[in-house]
DNA sequence: GTTAGCACTCCAATACGATGAGTGCTAACA
DNA sequence: TGTTAGCACTCATCGTATTGGAGTGCTAAC
């Protein structure tokens, strides 16, 4: 069977009131509030086709239809493009610039959870491609030594070294000169072992202990920081009925809350890396998440640097306003280019 | 009326048994299941006289009895004391030593979740009488300036300074001094206006850009860092049917995901300071939150230094187990304790 | 190909009675 | 005077019928 125009109405016209309602939607509804001149009984048969062709289907007999994952696939694929810059418009919202990227980025979630009543998510740029502005050595007390890192998009980082035996003064100085000018400029994975033997060979006249040091501190470097994810607006799904009873709603916040398979969720994401600005959708048994098989997820990818990535996903129910969603994350993520870009500038 | 020694016992073994089954508790219940060889009907009167006290009521009719708010404050008070110690043995829950102390307290807060199966917050220690170990400015580019603070317990923070015109190397070199010299050893909140005069005279011989840095970094200082707080758990609460229906629990956790109201607790706490172990604990319409009206709160006050507290906090139902919540606090606050120590004794 | 009509299904709401836990009260008892 | 047995009464809860209505599928006519 084929899906001719006036089935693609109809499925459109279903989906669309049940994106509205929430609740099975008739062939009368469909028949009185669309343009095509139908009776019920007609629509009836069109949708007993589009069921037979697994768009949508009926929680009972006797019940209208609802779209199915493919139904609403095929939703947004085809038919949503249209008529989204009205919805753009009256986002007022607007992202301050901080001098503190975690700020930002919790601001982000922020709006956007308060702005589509759905669960937002963004995880902090995976630093392994960022480069290396400055590393900044200061001594604490005779037996530890604070490393400060700064890497592009002003991103620091610090870690608190334990020392064996005292380091002078006058070396750390020495040190902190002798990182600097072999790893400025460089991505955390480009710091590497030959590297790593020259900066020893340099320091061959110190002692062992800075020897070891030197270790300890690239190791500190290359650290794989378990990248930090913010959350925000996840009690909004408590409002969707559709996504279960006490027990498995619970379920699915506990998942956000802990921030569980949301790494396995980033690591599709950036892997499906394409398309339409980036921006993804998967849609209930598509979701990478086990424990978000009702919902659906809209993803994005913003960058801070060249190669400098984040993920940003709304999570929200199968009927969630896509169109909306979509359109604000597009909001969203030109006024990140716009802050990161600007910085940029800046420097 | 008076509550002699029979009355109490019987107010005990409702309390009890109520905590345990968490359904209203009838007369012939109490007259099994206690030593006290009394009838169903004397029961029943004895807890007709309770009710009319003010420390059971009836949500209806034929139904047991439910303790009041008032109940549970006079079984926390003078009932609950007796055999804690078999509780804590059990807990078998260690707090690792890390280097960064968001990590520890997140740690803390997991933990006390998972152990009760109730929600739990913890907040970053107050820094403002916190003292300064040292403060480590550095050039990023011409125009900006990162300055990285430590303070005792190894806290670290730092700020992003934007310049209105460059500042030479060695003058940093210079200032790094200054500001090391004089503030070390001070608490930020005595960084005052006084020693700001006495720095500026200090760097008389730098021109006006310094005396304006100066301003900044003292400001970055002082700035009050809304401070930080994490939670845990708060799904737990979706566990007890009694804090209210899908909305009322949505409020709830709502207000825990925004932290809404946390810090008129703390606040509270800390002016509630004194007691048994500075553990406090808050009955239904005690609570200082209006959104916890429904539930119970614990909270216990941690120091981290001489003056630098934070505090931690275990909402729950109102019929929780207090015991065993306190148990846990009490084994969380020597593990910190000792964590704090012994950082001390290193340094 | 479209539509009107009708029988049929099934959910949701409502009402109803039975059940049982629990109370309060009274009268008898020690 | 305190304790207890007994009994009538209350009320939430649960299962069962009943009903209404929304919606479908099918058939026959247009």
């Amino acid at each position: 069977m084929e899906l001719d125009e006036r089935k693609t109405k109809i499925l459109n016209a279903i989906i669309q009131t049940y994106l509205d309602t929430g609740e099975p939607v008739g062939s009368r509804t469909i028949s009185k509030f669309t343009d095509l001149k139908l009776s019920s009984a007609t629509i009836r048969n069109e949708m007993s086709d589009l069921e037979e062709m697994g768009y949508i289907f009926q929680p009972h007999t006797s019940a209208g239809r609802i779209p199915t994952d493919k139904g609403y696939r095929f939703y947004v694929d085809n038919l949503m493009a249209a008529k989204t810059e009205e919805v753009v418009r009256e986002n007022e919202m607007m992202v301050q610039k901080v001098d503190k990227l975690e700020q930002i980025l919790k601001q982000v979630v922020r709006l956007l959870a308060s702005n589509t009543n759905y669960a937002s998510m963004i995880t902090a740029p995976q630093n392994r491609k960022n480069k290396l502005k400055f590393i900044q050595l200061s001594s604490v007390d005779e037996k530890q030594l604070l490393a400060v890192m700064m890497l592009e998009g002003n991103i620091v980082k610090h870690k608190l070294l334990n020392l064996d035996e005292p380091v002078e003064r006058e070396e750390i100085v020495k040190l902190n000169l002798l990182f600097n000018t072999y790893l400025q400029g460089l991505s955390l994975q480009e710091i590497n072992m030959e590297l790593l033997q020259n900066m020893k060979r340099q320091a061959a006249e110190h002692r062992q202990v800075v020897s070891d040091l030197i270790d300890t501190i690239v190791e500190a470097i290359q650290e794989e920081d378990d990248t930090e994810i913010y959350t925000s607006g996840t009690t909004n799904l408590l409002k969707y009925p559709e996504l279960g009873d006490r027990e498995q709603t619970g379920q699915l916040l506990y998942a956000l809350e802990e921030k569980q398979g949301l790494s396995e969720l980033i690591a599709k994401t950036a892997q499906d890396e394409e398309g339409k600005q980036g921006i993804q959708v998967y849609i209930g048994s598509e979701s990478p998440v086990q424990s978000m098989k009702d919902c659906s997820i809209v993803t994005a990818t913003y960058e801070l640097e060249e190669g400098v990535q984040g993920t940003i996903g709304i999570i929200g129910p199968k009927r969630m306003d896509y169109r909306k969603v979509v359109s604000n994350l597009e909001t969203v993520m030109s006024q990140l280019d716009a802050i990161f870009k600007k910085d940029k500038e800046e420097t």
